[in-house]
DNA sequence: GCAAAAGTGTTGCGTGTACACCCATGC
DNA sequence: GCATGGGTGTACACGCAACACTTTTGC
């Protein structure tokens, strides 16, 4: 390991990331968690997460917790730092600051498993977890807080879908992640008007009348921060 | 100084806060600089910041830096976390991560001068700044996205104002911090429509027909951290 | 009385919201 | 033919932007 020429005053704090990792499943808002093999918090439930290498970028160790924990093979959609954690007391082990990021997984994301150091990964309601190890609930509840936001203005919900999806699909998405029901006439003109769905033609069977299939334009670029 | 028990596989990073620190002068605003005496980048132009210490909360770390390295009396009127920069080579002294904080220092918070280990220090325009070291001119250009996104909801521009204000005045730090010019019947209506403002009845004299005074209405609140 | 800055209203437009019925399909 | 979910339009309220003149003071 390279040897690192710090100034002295430098405090020696360990530095993670956290991830709260969303997906739609049942027409809810699920998130991933994972049971923790190890102390503190054994057998716990928590969100992904670890400590960063030393030349390793933020988002990446984020990347990569997430992939060593819970045996997820698809790439997430979305991942952006939210909010960095960092009260001194934290996590009993010592001076710990997370990073924490907000992932976005996509539809089709089902099966997870246990990885290196836990002993299981699972889904679980996103705005009614079990009790979680560390500050992880304050995380996880400001994570659904940036998601509701980002909501508002990008074409984020569209990344816990698959390729084609139908109206219906998609306004479950966004009454998931608020907690509450839109009206169907008016979340259709919204959509509609932004212009970032194209019409896909084809229908799909189901239960009642087949709805029509959309898919995201190609121009889906507009990330005006 | 307390040994501490972190896993083996905790990186060795040095925890860093900087701190974009915004204030209006002359119908400007300026963000708060320190001339650097020590390398890398000796005599060049920072943000204000340093090191995290064991025990410390982050946005106390921030405030300490501030103090420090600038010799201001005033507290900020708001500080907030925005982001935290942690690219593996944004310092060429090892791995440091830096997490940014917002502040607003209220008005007459003018005289500043070096602290330690900082030659000097001074006010700047916030737009146009002189060149700075590491990536602070890209802290300071997403402070400055942060800043103009709160101002949209917040009463976030009274912070820059001493106790009692004139309509223009406030208008004033609008334009400042969105870099354009606005409307100044539409401005009154929209503020005074909010309620947060409440009329002091005394008048201010100046050159042309004298303002009338306001002051912030109770119920708002501080918003430092 | 004139220069300089403060103060004041109306209109149009776009956006969000409330609200009820018909349509296409499987069984 | 009926149960199930998909699809459609209008009317009102509200907020935002555009826009020009009068008022009060100092000199």
């Amino acid at each position: 390991m390279k040897t690192l020429t710090l100034p002295p005053q430098a405090a020696q704090v360990g530095l993670a990331v956290d991830v709260a990792a969303f997906a739609m499943h049942e027409s809810e808002l699920q998130v991933l968690l994972v049971q923790r093999g190890t102390l503190p918090h054994a057998q716990v439930w928590a969100l992904p997460g670890g400590f960063v290498q030393l030349h390793e970028e933020l988002h990446e160790a984020a990347l990569r917790e997430l992939r060593e924990e819970t045996s997820i093979s698809l790439e997430p959609r979305h991942l952006e730092q939210f909010y960095t954690f960092g009260a001194p007391e934290r996590d009993p082990r010592g001076r710990i600051v997370s990073v924490a990021h907000l992932a976005v997984l996509p539809h089709g994301t089902v099966q997870v498993t246990g990885g290196s150091g836990t002993l299981a990964a699972g889904w679980f309601p996103a705005h009614t977890p079990p009790p979680l190890a560390f500050d992880h609930a304050q995380i996880l509840e400001r994570a659904l807080r940036r998601l509701q936001t980002r909501l508002e203005y990008a074409q984020l919900a569209l990344e816990f879908l698959p390729e084609t999806f139908t109206l219906p699909e998609l306004q479950e998405v966004h009454e998931a992640i608020l907690a509450k029901k839109l009206d169907k006439r008016n979340f259709r003109k919204r959509l509609l008007a932004q212009g970032l769905l194209i019409l896909s033609g084809e229908r799909r069977n189901g239960v009642g009348r087949p709805a029509q299939l959309y898919r995201r334009s190609k121009t889906a670029r507009r990330t005006t921060v």
